[in-house]
DNA sequence: ATGCGATTTAAACGACCGTTTGAATTGCTA
DNA sequence: TAGCAATTCAAACGGTCGTTTAAATCGCAT
């Protein structure tokens, strides 16, 4: 193990804390603790306890919507307009998502519990920060979409795709808890619920 | 105004208070003050904070089950293995979610976001209770939307049904916080919701 | 090696937490 | 109306919370 600083220390325990515990039981003195920590480092590095759990959300979101909107973009290379597939499409959002779940070694299989965990919280700095990152990133998604189905109006994609952020939002943090994953190996499982919530979302989309 | 119980005053402040203001900032002071009561009296009628927190979601999931289930025996009138319209079926179990909201008087508008607060929370005490109420009930719909759509694989309607429960709720957990919220009056949005929850499901199940 | 800014530390602050206690009060029955 | 059980109440309990303070320590350029 690399020797971390105290800063990402923190920031990673904060991290699991929230995934394995909830926002409700998360405390500066546990976070501390795990992270082998004095509690005033805490607010030395991060000011306070609001704005340690943005930054846990922000390191991650940057991450993960730099990777959907690269991978939406390579879709269709160079040309804008060009129109693509809609599986393509929903691969591109729901994928990377899945991919951060996997990707054990850097947490952020854990982050995606705290992701859902925060859509849940009616935190008004915790929902500003997610709508500010996600405006955008719907925007453009749904345009995509809309030169794959041109049929659909456009609101309606605004509505199905919402409802598909929450099937996949919910997901994830369900990750894990289902009846349906204790029969099952946990990399299987995990495969499983991509291929199962794409064509979910593509069915959703293709009436 | 009637005049309420104790009991009662007790239930409905601890449910305004976790949809508004979610499970983390809970506490039995602000509780009591709300509802107008001693501290103690708390403890004196649910024994503690916990088993208050879990009589407010049963008294209500009771409600909302009882209702899902007589309006699911209600389509096929008699004859349990009459296969029925799919959109009915989901009608049925996606509805009564939404009356409940409407229903302003009863406070079922607040207790939807309590319960999408719930589902988030990894509290072991809520995930039992909503695994035990929840799979009865997910058995029984995806019978019937098994006897509805034939060609799909059973296994593959509880995964998407598993989705939809996970749409359904975080749209309800989202509601009247989204963008599209604000542009129309809030019973209408409630409405045109109900409409698209419902087709969005249909077309996630007849791909 | 020395000085200085960056970092870490122990200790304490006041505030709020869930729960308990025992006395006061209420409402109903005999 | 007397008495008893149910209910409400003020007060206090031990604990945990987020934050602050000031001293101790570290890392590094001079």
């Amino acid at each position: 193990m690399t020797t971390l600083s105290t800063k990402e220390r923190i920031l990673n325990s904060t991290e699991r804390l929230i995934a394995e515990h909830g926002f409700a039981e998360l405390s500066i003195r546990k976070i501390s603790l795990k992270a082998h920590t004095n509690l005033a480092a805490i607010n030395y590095h991060f000011g306070n306890k609001e704005q340690l759990i943005n930054q846990v959300l922000e390191r991650r979101l940057n991450n993960l919507f730099e990777v959907r909107m690269k991978m939406l973009h390579d879709l269709n290379q160079g040309d804008e307009k060009l129109a693509c597939n809609l599986e393509q499409i929903l691969h591109a959002f729901i994928a990377p998502a899945l991919y951060m779940i996997n990707d054990e070694h850097q947490g952020g299989k854990v982050f995606m519990k705290v992701l859902a965990r925060a859509y849940a919280e009616q935190s008004d700095s915790l929902h500003e920060l997610l709508a500010k990152r996600y405006t955008p990133i719907i925007k453009e998604f749904a345009e995509a979409i809309h030169l794959a189905c041109p049929e659909l109006p456009r609101a309606t994609i605004f509505w199905r795709f919402h409802f598909i952020i929450g099937a996949l939002t919910y997901a994830m943090g369900d990750f894990g808890a289902s009846s349906m994953a204790k029969q099952m190996p946990e990399a299987e499982y995990f495969n499983k619920s991509v291929e199962e919530l794409i064509q979910f979302a593509v069915a959703s989309l293709t009436s």
